[in-house]
RNA sequence: GGUGAGGUGGCAGAGAGGCUGAAUGCGGCGGGUUGCUAACUCGUUAUACAACCUUGUGUUGUAUCGAGGGUUCGAAUCCCUCUCUCACCGCCA
């Protein structure tokens, strides 16, 4: 959420904020919301003291007729109080619902940018393998090994589902366990198991709502799917004031997500790429604020590492302003290298998402003795989904079969290959 | 899913329409006593928001006793809905 009060002192920078987010100057509009919210605040506090003070006084009052009227007197302003109280609550949450529905303002070391292609990539790593032979995509391979079953899924599900079988299935178990593992041992990150159904409030919290409600699945139970375990990673912070010596908080955490991709429909529907169920795991930072452009680098790393173990070829781009998400003030990509389409796809994202969440959600820190919000973070490391194509793809061999990358051996009870 | 009991400050726990932002105890903070500790003792101890000026460790106000509604001149206290916790029963991985 954004800080009102902000962009009340710093109108022009507010505006030249919207503006990089694509938005209309809103400062003008803001300001005259809340001025109008604090005016009848002003005035119902006003007729509140009235009334408790006249309230106080009846029970001393011996006289009848005098206690009557100071009791009718009350019931009036009772009336007008009413009146106002409803008014109140309706600018009241005009300007919640606005405020709300307003993306994070953008690090001013964002490139501007108007679609993925003004994304700056920073990094290349990893060798591409020149294949001698005639490649498959992931689909190919994944029903001629007969370790993905889209048709069965399709009739049990739905479009954009997908049975994994076999050695596919554990493959996807190993990579939990390793980058599980991996994100330990990075930045000592503490592994959580979250729950997968949450409230309303949660989902406000990380973002998520009240504006992007169709891209996630509702129960019938007003629960709500998660669509990444940043939702109630970040969360576990909410409403809690934070002692500055347990900052930083770092969580992993392996989950599947589901998204409903209400935008989507008709993208990419070959393949893994982009399902309604997938799993990921994924890492969050809570810290201060002077530390969250370091901490941010920390997660980047962090993720990268696990590519590099994978031996997966993968590049590094810092999103442009038309790219960075709803909550996010900072976003890098990383994107892994995928043989059948001669491109680089994304893999994980990971953001800094400054005090946006935290204010949403009400999370504090003790600053000395002040209590300020915290910055959150979180990032994919990595998208499981994604990463069984890059592995299916880039460690094909010409017949058929698929090598086990050397770092997942272990977790695969030592198997060679698919 | 059913029944019952509950949710009060950092914690424990009173209060059952006005004297209650809330007794008491513990804890915390500051002081006293003491060779040190302990004990004892005195004082102090919520948060958010707003208004005002004398811009201060300021004054005043409003809200907050799980959440939201209602009754009332007045609600922690009465009523309704929801929610969470605990116990027992049913079902269940």
């Amino acid at each position: 959420m954004l800080d009102i009060k902000w962009i009340i002192k710093n109108p022009k920078e507010a505006d030249e904020a919207f503006k990089k987010r694509g938005l209309k100057p809103l400062s003008d509009k803001l300001i005259k919301m809340s001025k109008s919210r604090s005016q009848s605040f002003v005035q119902l506090e006003s007729l509140l003291e009235q009334r408790n003070k006249f309230s106080k006084e009846i029970p001393s009052i011996k006289d009848k007729d005098k206690k009557e009227k100071l009791i009718e007197k009350v019931k009036s302003l009772k009336k007008e109080i009413l009146k106002l109280q409803e008014g109140k609550s309706s600018t009241n949450s005009d300007l919640d619902n606005f405020i709300m529905e307003l993306p994070n303002f953008l690090d001013n070391s964002v490139p501007d940018g108007k679609s993925d292609n003004d994304n700056i990539e920073i990094k290349k790593n990893g060798n591409i393998k020149n294949f001698n032979f005639k490649i498959k995509d992931h689909v190919d391979i994944g029903e001629s090994l007969d370790v993905i079953d889209f048709k069965s899924a399709s009739k049990v599900s739905g479009a954009r589902f997908a049975y994994l079988k076999n050695n596919l299935a554990r493959l996807e178990r190993a990579l939990a366990s390793f980058m599980i593992d991996s994100n330990i041992l990075s930045g000592n990150f503490k592994e959580i198991y979250t729950p997968l159904l949450v409230n309303e409030d949660t989902l406000k919290g990380t973002g998520q709502l009240p504006k992007f409600d169709s891209d996630v699945f509702k129960t019938r139970e007003n629960l709500w799917l998660i669509p990444t375990s940043e939702v109630t990673l970040v969360n576990l912070i909410r409403d809690k004031i934070i002692e500055e010596d347990d900052l930083p908080l770092r969580f992993t955490s392996y989950s599947p997500c589901f998204r409903s991709e209400a935008g989507a429909a008709g993208k990419d529907t070959r393949g893994l790429k982009r399902q309604h169920q997938f799993s990921k795991v994924e890492i969050v930072s809570i810290t201060k604020p002077e530390d969250s452009n370091d901490e941010h680098l920390l997660l980047l790393k962090t993720a990268e590492k696990i590519l590099q173990e994978l031996d997966l070829p993968y590049r590094v781009c810092e999103l442009c302003s038309a790219e960075v998400g709803f909550s996010a003030k900072k976003t890098f990509d990383i994107e892994v290298w995928i043989p059948s389409i001669n491109d680089y796809m994304e893999i994980s994202s990971i953001s800094n998402c400054g005090d946006f969440q935290s204010r949403r959600m009400n999370a504090r820190y003790k600053n000395n003795e002040k209590k300020e919000y915290p910055h959150t973070l979180n990032g994919s490391a990595l998208a499981i989904g994604r990463t069984l194509i890059a592995i299916l793809e880039n460690f094909q061999n010409k017949d058929g079969t698929v090598d086990i990358p050397e770092a997942l051996k272990k977790y695969m009870n030592g198997l060679e290959r698919l």
